[in-house]
Order: C-alpha cells, then sequence, then structure tokens
DNA sequence: CTGAAAGCGCTAACAC
DNA sequence: GTGTTAGCGCTTTCAG
C-alpha cells in the first residue's frame, strides 16, 4: 500500500488539503467537529506528513544542529540525549556535528554544514560557546542558537548557566569542615570557560575561611585524566604535601588518584580527593568519587528549548537561565589526617 | 543575497537546469567542457542543492539512522563518529535514535521513526541487531540495514564482525603463558550476544591448554562496572581464588579492580586482571588494564559503507566483513604468584 | 549528449 | 471557518 497524502486524507474527511495542513500544524481556525473528522482520517489512513515537502513549502528545515568539539563522551551523551528529547517533543530532528575547535577553518566549516543541512538553529557547547568566531559566524548566517555552560555567566542570553563557583565554593567549605587546610586546586583547562572558572569558587571559599592560598598548591591542569595524574604527582611530591586534593573535574581527579595509589598514598584516610560534574568515572574508580552533579541532560533540554522558542518567534526574557548543582559525597573524601606527613 | 537555485546556475552556463542536475549527480552523460562550465558556474554562485526538494523529488530522504539502546557512552561516540564519518562522505545525514531493547512497544516504535523520518537504512548495534523482531519489522518496511558485531558471526551478511573468541583465546593463553592455572571469566550480559560469546574463547584455550575448568571460577556478569565488582568479590572469596580474572569486557574489569583494592588484593601481584574492548575507562582506572582493541569507529564506518552499498543498488557479497582485534598489555597483568594465597 | 514538461507533497496567500 | 491557487527546487520521464 502506497504513503497516504494530505489530499488522501483531505478526500476522506471530505475537506480541502488546506484544512488538513491546519489540523497537523495545530492551527486556530478549525471548527472542533471538523478537527475531529480530519483527525480520525489521519489516523485511518496512518497518514504521515511528508518533511521534505513540509521542508520545502515552509523553507525551514525543521533540523537543530549540536556542533561540539570532542567533549568526553559521557558528556556528549548526556547533551545528545537531552537535545534529542525536546528536539522530538516539538517535531524536529537533530544532527550532530562534530568540529575542531582549533581548527582553521572552522568558521568556514561551521557555515557550509549549516547551509548545506540548511539548520534551523544550533546548540553550542564548549568551548565552542564561548567563541566570538562561532557566534558571530552564526549571526552572521542569521542562524539562531542557543548555549549549554557558557563561560561568561553575566551577559550572555539564550544560555543555560549553572552555579559552578558557588558549589565549588561549597565543596571547598565541605573539606575545611573536614578539617583539611591544605588543599590544593587543580584548575581546568583555560580553553574551557567553565570548567575554569570553577577556580573562582575554589579561591573564595578558602578567603572567606581565612586560610592563606599556596601558589605551590594551585595548580594547571588540562582535563584529562593524565594531566589530573601529573598535575597531583607534582602536588604529592612536594616537600609540604596538600591533604587534599580538589579537581575542576572528574576525569583530573581519577588521575589523582592513579597518582596516590601509585605514590602508595591512600585515599581518603592520608589524602582526600574531589571531582566536579559526577561523569561515570566518578563511581568507576576506586574509592568513588565525592563531587558535584551536573545535570547536563537537562541543561541541555532547556538549552534546546530555548532554541525553539526563538524559532518559534516567541518571546524570550534576555537573561541566562540558571540550574543548580549539587554535591555527592562518597568514598574519596574524609577527614583530614592527625598527623601531616612529612615531605 | 538570496540562495542560488539550479535554475541561476542553469541560466549562467548556458545550459538546462537537467545538465545541472546531472553535474551536481555526477551522472554520466555529459560532455567534459559542458560539466566544467557547469561546475563553475556552481562555484561562483557558491550554490547547494537545496535539500528538501531533492529529496522530496527522488523519493530518497539521504538520511541513515543510527538506532542503539543505552551502550556504553564511548562505544556510543566511536560508533556515531564512524558512522557520521562515512555518510558525510557519500552526502548522506545521520539521525540517531536512542530506544529501549525491552520495551514493548520496540517494533512500532522503531516502525514510527522510520516512517516519520522516512529513513533510506538504518544501522543496528548490540544488542538490537540480534533481535528479529528488530530485523523482520525493518524487513517488512522494507528498509535496509547493515549491523555493527551481531552476535551470530556465521549467517549473517551486512554484518561487520570480530574475532572475539579468538582473540579471547589468545588473552587467555597470555596468561596461562604468564604462569596462571586458575583463571576464572566473568562472562557477559546474556542479552548481548557478542559480549557474552567472548566466553567460548576463553573456553577453547582453557582447554587447548589441557586445564580442566572449573565452575566456581565461571561467572555470570552484567556488562556494569557494579555488577563486575559484585562477581569479583565472589571470586575472591572463594577458598580457593583465582590468581587472574578475565572479564568480558573492561567496565566489568574495571569492577573486579575496585573489588581487589576494597579487599586489600594487590593487582597485579597478587591478582591479574584483563578486560575487553579498550574503552578510556581502562587507562583510567589503577592500575591500567590489559585489555583487547576493538576498533568500533573504523567497525562503523565499514557498517555504514556496507549499508550505503546496498541503497545505491551496488553487488555485495553476502557475507560478514571480518575486523580484527588486538591485545593490549598494561599494567593489570603480570606472571602468576609463586605461592598460592590461602583461603 | 541535452532539454522541456510534469510532477514530488506540502504551505502560504488570499479569496470567499 | 474553509477552499483555491501558486509555487518551494529539484528529479524524472521522454523527446529529440
Amino acid at each position: 500500500m502506497k504513503k497516504a497524502t494530505i489530499a488522501d486524507v483531505a478526500r476522506l474527511a471530505g475537506v480541502s488539503i488546506k484544512t488538513v495542513s491546519r489540523v497537523t500544524n495545530k492551527e486556530p481556525n478549525v471548527r472542533p467537529d471538523t478537527r475531529v473528522r480530519v483527525s480520525k482520517a489521519i489516523e485511518a489512513l496512518g497518514y504521515q506528513p511528508n518533511p521534505s515537502a513540509r521542508s520545502l513549502a515552509a523553507r525551514r528545515s525543521y533540523l537543530v544542529g549540536l556542533v561540539y568539539d570532542n567533549p568526553s563522551p559521557s558528556y556528549l551523551i548526556n547533551v545528545q540525549n537531552g537535545s534529542l528529547n525536546t528536539c522530538r517533543a516539538e517535531g524536529y530532528d537533530l544532527v550532530i556535528y562534530p568540529c575542531d575547535y582549533r581548527s582553521d577553518t572552522l568558521a568556514d566549516d561551521l557555515a557550509s554544514m549549516v547551509r548545506q543541512s540548511r539548520l534551523d538553529g544550533v546548540i553550542l557547547t564548549p568551548p565552542l560557546c564561548d567563541m566570538s568566531i562561532v557566534t558571530e559566524t552564526l549571526t552572521k548566517l542569521g542562524v539562531p542558537f542557543s548555549r549549554v555552560a557558557p563561560a561568561d555567566e553575566k551577559h550572555e542570553a539564550q544560555s543555560i548557566v549553572t552555579n559552578d563557583a558557588a558549589i565549588t565554593a561549597k565543596m571547598t567549605q565541605h573539606l575545611i569542615d573536614l578539617g583539611h587546610h591544605d588543599i590544593a586546586f587543580v584548575r581546568g583547562h583555560p580553553d574551557h570557560g567553565a570548567v575554569c572558572n570553577r577556580y573562582d569558587g575554589y579561591v573564595e571559599a578558602m578567603e572567606r575561611a581565612g586560610i592563606a592560598l599556596n601558589k605551590d598548591w594551585i595548580i594547571q591542569g588540562y582535563n584529562s585524566v593524565d594531566s589530573g595524574e601529573e598535575c597531583a604527582r607534582r602536588l604529592l611530591r612536594l616537600p609540604k604535601p596538600p591533604t587534599a586534593i580538589f579537581a575542576a573535574n572528574d576525569d583530573m581527579a581519577a588521575g589523582a588518584l592513579r597518582a596516590a595509589h601509585a605514590l602508595g598514598v591512600h585515599v581518603p584516610s592520608q589524602l582526600s580527593v574531589a571531582g566536579f560534574d559526577d561523569t561515570p568515572i566518578a563511581r568507576q574508580v576506586w574509592p568513588a568519587l565525592t563531587t558535584i552533579r551536573q545535570p547536563i541532560r537537562h541543561m541541555a533540554e532547556q538549552a534546546t528549548e530555548l532554541l525553539l522558542r526563538q524559532l518559534r518567534d516567541e518571546p524570550s526574557d534576555d537573561l541566562a537561565r540558571r540550574i543548580d548543582c549539587g554535591l555527592i559525597l562518597r568514598d574519596s573524601t574524609a577527614a583530614a589526617p592527625q598527623v601531616r606527613r612529612a615531605g
């Protein structure tokens, strides 16, 4: 049996195709009983509008692009599922587009993909959402976009942001409450604004507690497990090593755990370790990581909603929407050791 | 400036739109110089065919669906990137479709997505590729598909398979060569055919080495880290625990590592642990896992090529294409302990 | 080798 | 409230 078209439905319902179109597009100005009659015909024929025809006539693709640069797999899967969820619910499809944020041809690549797929809008994740070349290219093309977790939370509209600094401060305070004083912080990759900014929360909490920052204990990481391991090795070999290491993401915290294991430092009795993100790795390593849960999937859903709202020309408050993170306490943190280890 | 259409190109090149169409679709029967002239016009105008119009007229969507059930994030990202790579190169787009393989409405869900998006073809990953309800639904709809790593390697066409059993045997032999005799095997989830079948390679190698299988050391896992930890705890508490644990995937092997740490068993001096897949977790845990590398991304590329070949009605040998895995030796395996631990 | 004409199935404008 | 009429930009016959 051939696929039913709008004409078949119109014939069966005894109306014009325009009326059928009105019903499928949930437009007003259709009498309730007509609407019901059409709906029944649609049901009976198993009619589903042809997306190509719809796109061609309406000049929109009903396609949203998810542009990302090689994030951690679990991050991506969460963003993807969240975005997909919102898209599907509103009749949009999601096209994924991995790219390299360091590429010289980034702007051209983006432009060509947007034109080729005729994307109606784009979702941007870190670090791409913080790059002016990206946002400017999209603006120039007239393609609406929304952002997940941009670095500059202050003046960014069409964004979903988190309380990263505040929650980082809270975790730092938690470590202080456990009796830690010598707390090291492994900073995130400088290109990843949001992760990088978590440092501010650490500084804030330390200062509030009246603990002077020790330059040796603040160290630059690059978001990977390997980089975290390397940083932690350096910290643990210091004449006076810290009793706690707080890493700006879980991968680096997992690296710190590896370093501790390799150097025979017991976690958490000799060293507390905390991460950020609550990715799967946090529960896979041993001991399980104390960390901060970031509701990425939810953030992606919201960001996608923000985008679709733009596509529908609905009014939007020009404020970034904020979503809260929470502390997850597991086995990698404990009270500070009574007797300080020697260097 | 408005988007250029095929008519604009035709006008500029001084030919009919049909000829432009021939050039963009790489059809034969165009004089070389005409082809060049058209190409130049296309270039000059920055013309890109409108996919909706193309789909509508040609009655194909140029869309491939990737259907999966909640695999590990790194598995998915590899499959996705591989598939995307092939798709983009051949002018197709990829639509991702997560679903639940245990759902009662699986067949209906699949059918409705295929119809709604008008997918030209589908890529199937485990465990969905092994479910007859899935393959039958697609066959009934007349939608071509290809499979990544189906369980039954023997009689499956349009599939990319690996040498799982052979390489598992090789890893087992490696453990035997290290002096291990008491080797436990944590089996994969019964619903995941390919992972599950890895067991066969273990049996084969043990028998070839003349080592009798010990029922206590063969244990059913469910692919997760938690399940691996639980299994390993049971194994390590046995009156006579094994000196090596070979798990059918990395997550379970990582779980075994957690169990060993928790019980104070040192890896690898007291216990060797091996996994399968070489997912990121293998290098993130401590000690880094000895494992088997599966070139998933490459497999996905190949599977997608197989599918696109079908879509182009090209002849295809009806054999499954085989891709080889290799051993990755890291820090979680070592020579068997000289003195057997007591129970 | 090339072109003219006829749709593909839908939405947009405007009538009624 | 509802219908009519044009396209949207491309591929597909089928003629030459």
